[in-house]
RNA sequence: GGCCUUAUCGUCUAUCGGUUAGGACAUCAGGUUCUCAUCCUGAAAAGCGGGGUUCGACUCCCCGUAAGGCUACCA
């Protein structure tokens, strides 16, 4: 009770090893709601105490991927903050300090064993069927002594960890847990390159952070322990603690590259999803509102969230779904705001430009209605931006060559009647002056679908009519609705000269057989 | 191996002891349509097993089973 007065402070802590993984993503998404929600601060704290493992640029590329869905931390590195550093490497002399002090009350000790003794000892436990642990081997050294082998020697220090004593702490989505500490090893606190292992660092930097609501992968359930025997040894107060169910590959293990792509920018860069269906999906695996809407907002997360409705079951990526949310945002949005999208994303460096790609990107200041229009037209069956990319080419690469089959196969089209059509609708395209078509491209679809239909001879069937004329247009025989695609191309430069001269080819064709 | 966690349609999930177990995605079948897509309608599809508690259990408890996580000077 006592906690909810607090001011609600959360983090996302990533550590900079690489390509933001799509799990880090979602535990900063609910730590983000959790922390509007109770209209408190969200900080990014930046975990580089391995240096074995840091990946240059991997930085930029957390603030690419939180910032592509919406989510802009209140504290951080590069946003500021009255917590700082946010790095924790730029914080080591304050783990140093509160590593001393624990040494100093006996709650952890210098360890002097070389990796090889731990590596026998390792063996040793697994020769004999016992648990592998540190055997405290160290903690019998005499205080003293070890404060002065540690001058000259290489050490850790060690959490002391009582024995049998159970460990309990009651998890915001899991519930009450238990752990003996006899499950629990005397953790290494500072490793022997002077940065402290995450478990020290967690608990000293959530604690002067003041962060309220640690809120983390299930993978760190077992860990928790240590954290609580560090704030207790401290004399620190409890944040709440809650493990979100892991997401899981379709074999149901933890999410792997092996699998699926677990690369945020992946979805960003290479595929182009819309980061709103990214955050709901992300969101929805684990979380359902009271009252389930179709799209939502970033405002309406931060609305609805809480975290008892949090399930604890782990949830499989299912790309399914992901693909058939994006296309959901991907239809409702904005024509001005896609179109924005689409050309930022063609602008991103990383992103290999196809052809098609480059003469979109001189159409876009030349004719922007034309570039909208492909859009509009070529959404309804896209879920990604790659895919609108490819769904566009139709509209510059030249249309095949006709094939008579195509225009009279599996359609049972008499041939008099597709000539008679094609006639019909050539002369009202000649006869179309193209600058006026309406600007609104769903207004010009309705206006060419009107025009076309009150030139549509009686005898003729909506099939006759219009069959052979589309195949003969698109060059296609499954393609897009012919007026969907004449709303395009007569935007063309040459487009309505092209679309008679591709009539006129078809007409001949079928004249000559 | 030990410890911890989890268990409802294929998938994400609703249900907080009494329901014809609901929705969404995916699938399939119809409909609209110039083909495709969109759209509309419909169908099929689920409580891991065994014990309790209870008038009554998907729901609470226990035991199995299965899956996953952790078991580093990684996070």
């Amino acid at each position: 009770m006592e906690k909810l007065d607090k001011t609600i402070r959360t983090r996302i802590a990533p550590s900079p090893t690489g390509d933001p993984h799509v799990g880090t993503l979602r535990t900063a998404l609910f730590n983000y709601f959790v922390a509007k929600q109770g209209g408190g601060n969200f900080a990014l704290r930046v975990e580089d105490t391995d240096k074995t493992r840091e990946v240059p640029g991997s930085l930029e590329k957390i603030y690419e991927s939180l910032e592509w869905i919406g989510v802009f931390p209140d504290e951080g590195m590069k946003y500021g903050g009255d917590f700082g550093p946010y790095l924790q490497s730029k914080r080591l002399d304050l783990y140093q300090r509160y590593a001393n002090d624990l040494l100093e009350k006996g709650y952890a000790y210098y360890c002097f064993c070389t990796p090889q003794r731990l590596t026998n000892l390792r063996e040793e436990q697994e020769k004999n069927h016992l648990p592998p642990r540190y055997d405290s081997h160290c903690l019998k050294l005499d205080k003293d002594e070890a404060a002065s082998r540690a001058k000259n020697e290489q050490y850790v220090i060690r959490l002391k960890v009582p024995e049998d004593e159970v460990i309990k702490f009651n998890d915001a989505i899991k519930g009450e847990i238990e752990i003996n500490s006899n499950e629990v090893d005397d953790q290494v606190l500072m490793k022997s390159d002077g940065y402290p292992t995450y478990h020290l660092a967690v608990v000293i930097d959530d604690h002067l952070m003041k962060i309220s609501h640690v809120i983390r992968g299930e993978e760190w359930i077992s860990s928790t322990p240590k954290h609580i025997l560090l704030y207790r040894y401290f004399g620190w107060d409890l944040p709440v603690f809650a493990h979100l169910p892991l997401i899981l590959n379709t074999d149901r293990s933890k999410l792997a590259k092996r699998h699926n792509n677990t690369s945020v920018l992946y979805y960003k860069v290479e595929q182009g999803y819309h980061p709103g269906a990214m955050c709901h999906f992300m969101m929805f695996m684990g979380w359902t509102p009271k009252e389930v809407k179709e799209c939502y907002m970033l405002s309406d997360f931060a609305k609805d969230f809480s975290l008892d409705r949090v399930g604890a079951s782990p949830a499989i990526f299912d790309i399914a779904k992901l693909n058939s949310l994006s296309h959901l945002y991907f239809v409702s949005e904005d024509i001005e705001k896609l179109t924005q999208d689409f050309i930022d994303w063609i602008s991103d460096s990383r992103h290999k430009k196809s052809n098609v790609e480059k003469e979109f990107m001189k159409l876009k200041n030349e004719t922007p209605q034309l570039c909208k229009a492909m859009l509009e037209v070529v959404r309804s069956r896209c879920n990604t931006l790659l895919e609108m990319s490819v769904g566009i080419e139709k509209f510059f690469n030249l249309i095949p060559k006709l094939v008579l089959d195509d225009l009279t196969l599996d359609t049972k089209i008499n041939i008099a009647n597709a000539i008679h059509s094609i006639e019909v609708i050539n002369s009202a395209i000649a006869k179309m002056d193209v600058t006026r078509l309406p600007e609104n491209s769903a207004a010009r679809i309705s206006w060419l679908t009107d025009y076309f239909r009150s030139k549509q001879p009686a005898h003729l069937s909506g099939r006759d009519y219009l069959h052979p004329t589309r195949v003969a247009i698109t060059g296609e025989r499954v393609s897009m609705n012919m007026f969907e695609y004449l709303s395009v191309f007569l935007l063309k430069k040459d487009g309505k000269k092209e679309i008679i001269s591709r009539l006129s080819d078809a007409k001949k064709l079928l004249e000559n057989n």
